[in-house]
DNA sequence: TTGTATGCGTTATCAC
DNA sequence: GTGATAACGCATACAA
């Protein structure tokens, strides 16, 4: 089964290689229809098909982007690929999905080997760890976008969550119908996370709007495996929180498991509100109150504005950083609280 | 900023570019401890990158394999991407993933896209309206494997769950607490779509097997957003059932919005089990008693065989048909049941 | 131990 | 309108 290639189609329609070229190119300006027609028959009956390597080497484009996540499981990340596949079938691009489980050295392996590979773009959600490599693509102005996170300092487009709106969303919400002592849920807090950071300092700045107390207390961030033990330390103590608001589904998958375990109500014991819109939101009992990313609206906007770039590589427009709006989702697992 | 090629190198390090070649390609037999240096320190200052495209050219292939999905937002397609990701991570070669939509041209599109990129193999979960196109690979011996899904009547590798073995784990698990009057819902049995109608096969068989009787109403299948529906007109019937066993979890999602809106109580006015461990099943209340699919098996063993056709691709094995064993995971939707 | 020549399958530039 | 011919960047057989 050895392939067939353009000589062999030239061969058996009598024309030569770049006549056949012409006509897979849709050049057919100065094509009679005779040789169009002998062509399309060589290529029926030998079955040909155009090998786009050979042509990617020779175009220096791949019609390729890669996209590197640090965790595919997340239901963010899921979506934000899937807007993203969406936007590059449009263009007949293909998507080369990479997975660092947030390891710096898989990133920077990946960014190499994708750019050996000559993918047209990258879509990054960092790491935030590989600084020279994010900054040797700047320098190159190869298309880059980052998504979900951003890194201080250099300039990148990204397109992430507004994250202090997020959290005032949260605290707001729960402010408005009468809670005092709200407690925030997170992993821990490390310099290249952003969004963790800024969901934190968010919540600190909205509750201090409201002229409540914030609790250092309250602000539980521990690795996710700790996070129950945490809670039970803190409700065991003389004055829980009212309220707890999860950073996003993970924290809420484990706020969740503490509640279960220990057998308190919602809203009744604790109230409930997190970041990410969890796919059983609607239907848990009660129904969970959740601020949702708009993860299509990401991936849409992400992909978008790398084809800007691809297309036009030239205009060196000034770094975008695009925060995308939270949405509240009111549902039950918040309600009003009358004061004591 | 244009492009260091090995020429370049080579030119810098006073060498040919076969030497150059050889030293990338860590031929280093026979190479001088000074040209490699030489060499060394040329690709360093100069920045050089390998153009991967050239080389995939050369020696026809991308260490890159296709992966074509019908749905990348399902949970089981998640996980069983990350585990192909995983197995390929290890060999360096990466995955162009495709979404189709369940759309038989999209596939047909993707499946002749990525043979023109030259991908070294394709894992697909098939449509299952292409045989024209299956048959081909086949025929050409391209490495193919399914997952999820298989065609019958095509002699391709395939992993999938057993689903008849699923099926009959619910339904015995249900009958051994008690329940007689089982139920089934599933989105509309279609030829091609294999699981959907194996699961509903082995629920039946499994309900005779057990002696009990298999009701014709009790199976509702209905395009997901007449489930609810379907579910209401049968509750309101004389004789619901009094066990429910959802397919997967797309009709959970649905089945619970049912019994949320009806204020039923699981398992006590409708006990509950359904294949595909959700990740809410142990925070859920009560929790939901379900059938795990060993989602990173499937993938693991699907891109393990796909990389022993690569690999060997001549020896024409049997083709292999690999059905993954379901997990029970007892929790409470579904308890003990006295007889009235 | 290193260099030369050739080819991988296309596309592009010119002649004709 | 169509056909030579030369790239594209790398790998490899063979020569030196």
């Amino acid at each position: 089964m050895q392939k067939i290639t353009m000589a062999d189609v030239a061969k058996a329609a009598n024309v030569s290689k770049s006549t056949v070229s012409q006509y897979l190119n849709k050049r057919y300006e100065y094509m009679s229809e005779e040789t169009k027609k002998r062509i399309a028959q060589a290529i029926e009956e030998l079955g040909y098909q155009p090998n786009f390597v050979a042509r990617s080497l020779k175009q220096k484009s791949t019609s390729t982007i890669g996209v590197i996540v640090f965790n595919i499981l997340h239901m963010l990340t899921t979506q934000v690929l899937r807007a993203i596949e969406d936007v590059c079938q449009e263009r007949d691009f293909h998507v080369i999905v990479c997975n660092t489980d947030d390891d710096p050295e898989k990133e920077k392996k990946y960014i190499e080997m994708l750019r050996a590979k000559q993918v047209d773009g990258l879509i990054i959600f960092p790491t935030g760890r590989n600084y020279e490599w994010y900054e040797k693509m700047v320098n190159e102005s190869f298309p880059l976008v980052f998504v979900d996170r951003m890194v201080p300092d250099l300039p990148v487009d990204a397109v992430l969550l507004d994250n202090y709106k997020a959290a005032k969303l949260a605290v707001d919400h729960l402010a408005d119908v009468g809670y005092e002592r709200i407690g925030i849920v997170t992993p821990p807090l490390v310099s290249y996370n952003i969004p963790r950071t800024e969901r934190v300092e968010g919540f600190k700045l909205a509750v201090k709007a409201r002229g409540l107390q914030v609790m250092d207390e309250y602000i539980v961030n521990l690795e996710i495996p700790c996070i129950k033990e945490g809670l039970t330390k803190l409700f065991r103590s003389g004055c829980p929180p009212q309220a707890l608001f999860a950073i996003n589904d993970l924290t809420l998958m484990e706020v969740l498991h503490f509640v279960q375990e220990n057998q308190l109500r919602i809203p009744h014991d604790i109230a409930l509100i997190s970041i990410d819109d969890v796919p059983f939101a609607s239907i848990y009992t009660p129904t969970l109150t959740t601020i949702a990313q708009p993860a299509f609206e990401m991936g849409r906007k992400a992909a978008e504005r790398l084809f800007q770039k691809i297309e036009r590589n030239n205009e060196e427009k000034e770094p975008q950083i695009l925060r995308l709006e939270p949405v509240l989702k009111k549902r039950q697992s918040v309600s009003w609280r009358s004061n004591p």
